[in-house]
DNA sequence: GCCAACGTTGGC
DNA sequence: GCCAACGTTGGC
């Protein structure tokens, strides 16, 4: 299983609006980047991700999970771009900073440091334990600490 | 709202 | 295939 950090501008799509999409979850649209869409072409079903709030609030909030592998992307007819479908998991108890995780040199070569434009990236697994460990969360089990 | 970083486009 | 111009992202 492979792990992943999503972002999202809250005024466009928060994280209450990923939760009211429910068990089924819904298509992550509007991705224009290929290497954004080389990663959702790697995802499988089950994989975790992060949902990071960007321009606003600048921080992990809660945690999705991939429910239906990359197919074309239904807000374009430009068969470049596809997308899969998220759901989500569970809120972070306590939501992690963009400043909390710069200041932990253990996520110094975090992508969503390193890369910071990048708005689908891989997580590696111990950064993954790292940020869910920060915000309350055991990131095997993903039950509150 | 500014601007740095960086991806994309298009002329040559 | 280079590179300048341009557009977008996203932190500050």
């Amino acid at each position: 299983m492979a792990y992943w950090l999503f972002k999202s501008e809250p005024f466009k799509w928060s994280w209450d609006d990923q939760k009211e999409a429910g068990e089924e979850g819904t298509q992550w649209t509007g991705i224009r980047n290929y290497q954004a869409r080389n990663f959702m072409r790697d995802m499988k079903v089950g994989d975790k991700g992060f949902f990071y709030h960007s321009n606003k609030g600048l921080e992990v909030v809660g945690i999705v999970e991939v429910s239906a592998e990359s197919a074309q992307d239904e807000t374009t007819d430009d068969e470049r771009w596809d997308c899969v479908d998220l759901r989500a998991v569970c809120d972070m108890p306590k939501s992690v900073t963009l400043k909390d995780v710069k200041a932990n040199e253990k996520l110094e070569d975090m992508a969503l440091v390193t890369s910071f434009r990048l708005s689908v990236q891989p997580v590696k697994e111990d950064e993954w334990i790292e940020v869910c460990r920060m915000g309350g969360l055991n990131g095997k089990t993903l039950k509150p600490l």
